[in-house]
DNA sequence: ACCTGAACACCGTTCAAGT
DNA sequence: ACCTGAACACCGTTCAAGT
């Protein structure tokens, strides 16, 4: 551990360097902790460096979110439709959960880049085979997206809280404080609350939801 | 207007004009755009008069949520269940479509304050009168909060990136550089991904599904 | 093309002090 | 209790310049 950063030679950076250490720094520091001055002097830069590869901060997250869409594994091949749904959908969740930054990427910026087009390539095909119409398939595909998006973001957000000492101490006054007269059933049911706010349970209740619905709604 | 801002006299600041000009002016700038020293200066006073209301900014996104959360309508009665959960996840939509911020307050905090749990309490309440079971009631609630907040949230992103003509040009451009080899059903359905990123139908047709899905599970 | 260094216009928050 | 003013330790990005 030298205390003086040394000065990285010239021509030693590159996209992917840049990438793989900012998406390190994200997963050590958390996301919203992340700077591009922090990456910069990680990568023993300056600021400015930086912007020879990518045109300003929007422009690194999406590169690295299609990053991070490369480790979506493909669609299995001989399980029934909805089994290859489950997994695309799982897979997404599992990769958000080992990289809560890709939440964050997912929910803040438009979808584009050859790795997140894959990942759509592959649902949409599963969905159209099993004999969807073009626009129920894309109806489709946006209800399921935005629920592992939306579902798998707010457990994120409620583990990372829960690990927070002074803000759980805090939800957990809060949620006493509340008066059994005025709220009967959130009192009554605060048990089974906290214990939902996260999990594969959880998440495959809400997905069997629709998949179920979806059933329901296919042409034969 | 003055072009000299008038010191605000003491004591005419209060929780509740600090909470309504935040939300004027997150309306008013984005939501990314607020700031303390923006809203301070709004007040005509310094940036640390505001800690004497709230602890920190995080405390102030609490208080503005809440304060917005007061205007979900309640549960309409003599209406079949079903309805009564489509009531309470259209107006909350309806809400954050009209608050934009609210999109972004209420995902990136865990749920607390007397409105919140008022919302809460009434969607539980519709559910065990359903006949569900207190753990199904709670996943169920999860479920839907997190399909309304994912599904809008997405709906409103992508809503403000049509807005910003550059952020467009590009998006469209990068979508048409996708190769029909590779992404043949992306490409096919283009259109139809690009009809169906929002819109009351689009809304409806995820939450269809999932009631339909919750039909099938209700005890008699 | 690749990178530096200084500068601009910002942030949230702490701390000590004033009324 | 309510609010000020200066300061600290940061930001992303522009611009002109160097190699």
């Amino acid at each position: 551990m030298s205390v003086t950063k040394s000065r990285t030679p010239r021509n030693t950076l590159s996209s992917e360097l840049i990438v793989r250490t900012a998406l390190d720094l994200m997963e050590a520091k958390g996301t919203d902790a992340f700077s591009l001055r922090g990456l910069a002097a990680e990568l023993g830069v300056g600021p400015m460096a930086l912007y020879t590869y990518f045109r300003n901060k929007d422009d690194l997250y999406d590169a690295v979110r299609d990053h991070l869409m490369a480790l979506v594994p493909p669609v299995p091949a001989d399980v029934d439709w909805k089994d290859q749904v489950r997994a695309v959908c799982r897979g997404l969740r599992a990769l958000m959960l080992q990289h809560p930054c890709l939440a964050q990427l997912l929910g803040s910026r438009p979808l584009s880049g050859h790795e997140t087009a894959r990942v759509a390539e592959g649902l949409l095909g599963v969905l159209r085979s099993a004999g969807f119409d073009a626009e129920a398939a894309a109806r489709t595909h946006t209800t399921l997206f935005t629920y592992v998006l939306g579902a798998t973001s707010w457990e994120i957000q409620m583990a990372a809280e829960r690990r927070d000492p002074e803000a759980w101490r805090r939800l957990r006054t809060t949620m006493e404080s509340l008066s059994a007269k005025e709220f009967p059933t959130v009192v009554d049911l605060a048990p089974e609350l906290a214990r939902t706010t996260g999990g594969d349970e959880q998440f495959d209740y809400g997905l069997d939801l629709l998949l179920a619905g979806l059933e329901l709604r296919r042409p034969s």
